[in-house]
DNA sequence: CTTCAACAATCAGGATACGCATAGTCAGTG
DNA sequence: CACTGACTATGCGTATCCTGATTGTTGAAG
């Protein structure tokens, strides 16, 4: 998960990425409108926290520009203790939900995790594809029943394919979406991870599990059951 | 354990906290039906108390809700005496048990005990796991017949790994779970109190009893019987 | 058909951060 | 004021992650 923040007050900025770090999401953070509708628009992003009182462009603004990008992930805005203009103003942009400041962390927590999993649908917690299934609130995955043991970025890895089972998603969509903002491009982990999850789930290469699309990334070829 | 209290008469809400608080568990409150409403949809917790009688949107309709967004967890509803209707009306709309004002502490104290034991698929108070079994209306843990002393914490700790056995558990989601509201994330009092169970409970490490996914959390490993 | 460049896979070793043990501090309680 | 239990601090070992070189594969150009 890629989460960007939009938020000019450093302190709170800082505190919102360190609790995304602990959650394990990728975080981008911006200080102001302009930067923020930079990112938001340059980087494909699964939620944006963004504050509605922003220097250079505002956040009811930065969010209709957003949306007018095509933009859809869902956002959530912050606003000051009862401005209900602005909150009102904020929704009608295309905001999806809102967090009055001050907040608890796990409030925002637990915001963050329901727009998530409302955005991605997933009702049930495990997902089965053909003889793989994942076990999404055990963190659990399984071969023909027989448990196969992965680390935590192994399973990363594997869920965001299954995710979008079909599709072609390329290296840099993955270190996007699994690393934060500054990370070494030149570098091949993607292609090493991918590499243990075939051995791991697939060593006969029976399943054709994961396939790679020269050039244009690699797909996760089960369908979802 | 983690429990909601939506009551808008101050001093029995504090009434039911404090006992929440002797029991150790995590509880956050609500004055009304809206704010029981938001909370119970957007956290997780084990258990939700609701008076049926309840200002800005009452105790049945916000049950109704938070059932209709699969909020599963069980909730007992408070009623006045003799309110018929109501009580009848509260179970409909997918309450699990109630309890008429006013009512003795104690009771209250073993309809909730009674309400978690069933929702972790449990129907006797002393859950087993091989050797390990945990008394939970008592709050004793024995191994192999003979008991082990844990503390309030250590035995929370250990009662929600075991009542999610194959699971594993985020270290945010025990804190959540275990805590109210907010709490310093950077400490690892976690870490002490899973090591301080292994010790007391496994010294031998024969059992395996709690297992560390690394990144993704612990995993209690007996099943239960 | 062969060659070549670009891209991908593999492997082993090093760096890092995660989790653990231990000990120490602090707060509450009798 | 001693005692217990909750939490913090520190250093250490190691699983996990990342790197870079090497080997393998692919597809287009000659």
């Amino acid at each position: 998960m890629r989460i960007l923040i939009v938020e000019d007050e450093k302190p709170l900025r800082e505190q919102i990425q360190s609790l995304m770090a602990t959650e394990k999401y990728a975080c981008d953070a911006a200080a102001d409108g302009r930067e923020g509708l930079f990112l938001g628009t340059e980087y494909d992003y699964d939620l944006a926290i963004i504050d509605l009182g922003l220097p250079l462009l505002d956040g009811s603004s930065l969010i209709k520009q957003l949306r007018a990008k095509a933009r859809n992930y869902p956002i959530l805005i912050l606003t000051a203790r009862g401005n209900w203009q602005d909150k009102v103003e904020g929704l009608e942009a295309g905001a999806d939900d809102y967090l009055t400041k001050p907040f608890h962390p796990e409030e925002l927590r637990a915001r963050i995790h329901a727009l998530l999993r409302r955005a991605s649908g997933h009702a049930s917690s495990v997902l089965r594809y053909g003889p793989i299934s994942i076990d999404t609130s055990a963190k659990r995955v399984f071969r023909d029943e027989a448990e196969v043991e992965l680390t935590s970025f192994e399973y990363n890895t594997l869920t965001y394919l299954a995710m979008h089972a079909g599709k072609n998603i390329s290296k840099s969509e993955l270190t996007e979406h699994l690393y934060a903002q500054d990370y070494d491009r030149d570098s091949n982990v993607i292609e090493v991870f991918v590499g243990r999850l075939r051995k791991k789930l697939d060593p006969e290469g029976t399943l054709n599990l994961i396939t790679t699309q020269r050039g244009l990334g690699y797909r996760f070829n089960l369908d979802k059951q």
